[in-house]
DNA sequence: GGATAGTTCAAACGCTTGTTTGAATCGAGC
DNA sequence: GCTCGATTCAAACAAGCGTTTGAACTATCC
């Protein structure tokens, strides 16, 4: 066969640890789940990651780790792009949200790997927590300059508020796909990911680049 | 001694299952770890509540309900004194948003209704689905009419999408407050409940406000 | 004061959990 | 062909889980 670039069982654990956990959370998904569905050994996890919480760090980190690559990349595009004049807000937004949203596109793994994205924001622990920290320090250094840059009017505060909002927007829609179809009765179609995707992408520009209260109550 | 309203045991557990169920999420709390919080037997739960399920939709129904009440209550308000004139829409956000927020201000037990609030929409069975559908049922027919009264210009589906993004957005920030820390590097304080009130709002209103994509790609 | 209904209690139930163990199996390298 | 390290396997481990049980307690009414 071909070459064996990691152990297979690892892969298949990985790919079965992926799916239980964006199914079930974290916490409710048994390793027993996980190894009936890759269809390894129960002592196999263990022998390969060491505990089921390193399990969950090495799923999520193979995970985020090309989302937030991508990421990077299309902004640096666009820094390229534009390299004199004003970065174009919903450019940058969607530079950060379409890597998230793509995966989804591709048939079931993709729809998971986006499920498991969003548990990690609600369900996180304090070890999950520091590792979301390191895989997202760069990304949000980058986005923040080139926000800042792209709306100079807004204060460096308002815009971390409000990046911190589009995070939140952007994490519901990938734990709860559902709930808005509920919300809508059946007229707003979260799978429909180009879509969501142009949704999103305006709702976070506007709300970006809305104004600040300089002191007065403009309670229009 | 006073008039026993409910038992005090059952209102000890709702106290307890409450700070409990926020700090851990509802599938890792133990009913052993509430009933040694609120100072009662192990089998107080299943005689008061009949299991932990039936608890956890106690819980929920006893933190939501005030604050949906208290949602209808301000957008009424709201609509009598607007009662020809257009609706704000930056009003009608902080009718939704404040009584959400408005729980935090005081002390330790709102924060934590606040994060027990937040972990729902992430870790809900199918079960705490159906009754989150039963409470939120009205209170999403009443403000999605009012944004629509609001905003005739956005199209119904656009408001789905928008008021969807503007939950999560919320939902964010009271499941993760430490999350706006970290990413601001401590500069944002997300415990300001009434600088973290005016930023939700103004943040939601303009993505509510965001002009519709009607065909042409305007990506400025 | 004995009976009754409501509540609390310690103890145990059966089951699932994450983890460990030690033997069995496999695949190269000499 | 044999050895050795890496991997897989069935089986068991202790601990924790939600839940049940039946006896003890408490207050109320006749």
């Amino acid at each position: 066969m071909s070459v064996v670039v990691a152990s297979d069982t690892k892969e298949a654990i990985l790919d079965a640890a992926e799916a239980v956990f964006a199914e079930m959370g974290f916490a409710r998904a048994s390793i027993r789940q996980i190894v009936a569905a890759a269809g390894v050994n129960l002592a196999a996890i263990h022998y390969h990651f060491g505990s089921k919480d390193a399990l969950i760090e090495a799923v999520f980190t193979r995970c985020i780790g090309p989302i937030n690559a991508r990421r990077l990349e299309l902004l640096e595009a666009l820094e390229a792009e534009h390299a004199k004049g004003p970065l174009p807000v919903a450019a940058v937004m969607e530079a950060f949200l379409e890597p998230m949203q793509e995966m989804r596109e591709s048939k079931a793994k993709g729809a998971r790997m986006a499920r498991l994205y969003g548990r990690l924001v609600g369900e996180s622990t304090e070890a999950l927590h520091r590792m979301l920290s390191r895989q997202f320090g760069n990304v949000v250094k980058r986005f923040s300059a080139a926000l800042k840059r792209s709306l100079p009017a807004v204060s460096e505060d308002d815009l971390m508020w409000r990046f911190y909002f589009t995070v939140g927007a952007a994490a519901h829609l990938m734990m709860d796909p559902p709930g808005l179809k509920k919300l809508s009765r059946g007229r707003c179609d979260p799978d429909e990911v180009d879509v969501a995707l142009q949704q999103l992408v305006r709702f976070a520009s506007a709300g970006m680049a809305a104004p600040s209260g300089d002191g007065k109550g403009e309670r229009t």
